[in-house]
DNA sequence: AAGCAACCCAACCGCCGTTTC
DNA sequence: TGAAACGGCGGTTGGGTTGCT
């Protein structure tokens, strides 16, 4: 069964000969592609119209870049694949001379299998749910581990065939000083966010109390979310409604955005906000970082999102200049998420309980992502 | 060297929204 | 106004390649 274009006539299928490459090329170079239908034909080529746009847009194309895909180019195929799913063509928009085709081949056949490595989920990038309470801490030294017992939390990413698959960055590891912080504080085992890229500087760790929950957490760098400069962390905050609702808020690195699913993002300067005393904490009945729990918080961010969705926000197919800042503190206008509405309990360093600073963020350039950051354009440019 | 399995990736398939007639 | 054609997209497939036994 065929294409439509393809069952009135007969056509060759299957892998391009250079022969038809070059009809093909030659053809389009000089007439351009107004009309594929009528490509073929006027090519002199046995191949239906679609085809011939496939072949032009995968492959014949002057300007795509192929070749192995960089560690930038990584790492902005998570950070745009996470707000926006498995929106190939949007992806590949983020990366000059890369097609949606390639971006998605090289989705499923590396990254995938790296998240999955890691116990996360290709598709939301929160934990697995079988993996969450099994994720440890990797050491570099082999003790306190046990990789059989946990494939999931494998740190180590072994590709069987060596590097066959062209992946270009390293497996997530955790560092040692991150877990040595870590055992100090004697708490139970909190899901560390796995790094992507192992770095010195593993972050600083918040182990503080609350009404219901004792966890730690530990900061590291290099979150596959984590930006070139190397100073973003991600903070995902989750919370639960009586409803089951599960939404979610991700502090991304120096960007605030919105997405189509239930997910808010903005920045945090790796270092800055900690400092100033906001802890995060792990609930363990979330995938990902969570703040102490607030009974009101999801149907709040439930509330917010319907908001959005109905101002048509989070929408890639929004045109116009960027919105104001979708988090920020409720003075962005009726697009904005009102973060003051939904703010929850977090705690100082010092134990003492205070409110979501958002204000404080906001004036540490956090949400706002005054600077002109790539992150926020994504959800524009689409 | 042969057989097998895993992997990669180019190409196809089918659906959907838009445009044209 | 509705049907057909078209363009675009995400999911899937299968042939070729590579590595292992």
């Amino acid at each position: 069964m065929g294409h439509h274009c393809c069952s009135k006539q007969k056509v060759k299928r299957g892998l391009w000969s250079p022969e038809e490459d070059e009809k093909l090329l030659s053809y389009i170079t000089a007439h351009g592609h107004s009309c594929w239908s009528a490509v073929p034909k006027n090519a002199g080529l046995q191949r239906c119209g679609k085809s011939c746009r496939l072949r032009w847009i995968n492959y014949l194309r002057p300007d795509l870049k192929r070749g192995t895909f960089s560690e930038q180019e990584e790492r902005t195929i998570l950070d745009v694949h996470r707000i926006l799913g498995n929106r190939w063509a949007q992806i590949a928009k983020h990366l000059p001379g890369r097609t949606d085709n390639e971006v998605k081949n090289f989705w499923n056949s590396c990254i995938k299998k790296k998240l999955i490595a890691q116990g996360l989920d290709p598709k939301t990038h929160n934990l697995l749910p079988a993996s969450k309470n099994l994720l440890h801490v990797h050491d570099g030294t082999g003790s306190g581990s046990n990789p059989s017992n946990n494939p999931a939390a494998g740190t180590q990413f072994h590709s069987p065939n060596g590097n066959r698959n062209g992946c270009a960055t390293p497996p997530f590891t955790i560092s040692s000083p991150t877990k040595a912080v870590y055992d100090a504080a004697m708490v139970a085992p909190p899901v560390v966010a796995p790094g992507l890229y192992d770095v010195p500087n593993p972050g600083v760790l918040m182990g503080q109390h609350d009404r219901d929950h004792q966890a730690a957490v530990v900061m590291q760098q290099g979150y596959p979310y984590i930006h070139n400069n190397g100073s973003g962390l991600l903070m995902s905050f989750r919370d639960h409604n009586a409803a089951g609702i599960h939404p979610s808020m991700d502090f991304m690195n120096g960007s605030s955005h919105s997405s189509s699913s239930m997910e808010y993002a903005a920045g945090m300067p790796n270092g800055d906000v900690f400092n100033r005393g906001v802890a995060v904490f792990m609930d363990e009945t979330a995938a990902m970082w969570a703040t102490v729990p607030d009974p009101g918080m999801g149907a709040r961010v439930e509330m917010a999102y319907q908001q959005q969705q109905h101002h048509g926000l989070g929408q890639d197919e929004v045109a116009g200049p960027p919105p104001p800042p979708l988090i920020n503190g409720g003075s962005s206008g009726s697009k904005g998420l009102d973060m003051m509405g939904v703010s929850s309990e977090v705690y100082g360093s010092a134990g003492t309980t205070t409110a979501f600073d958002i204000e404080l963020m906001e004036s540490c350039g956090i949400f706002c992502g005054a600077a002109g950051n790539d992150m926020e354009q994504l959800q524009w440019d689409c």
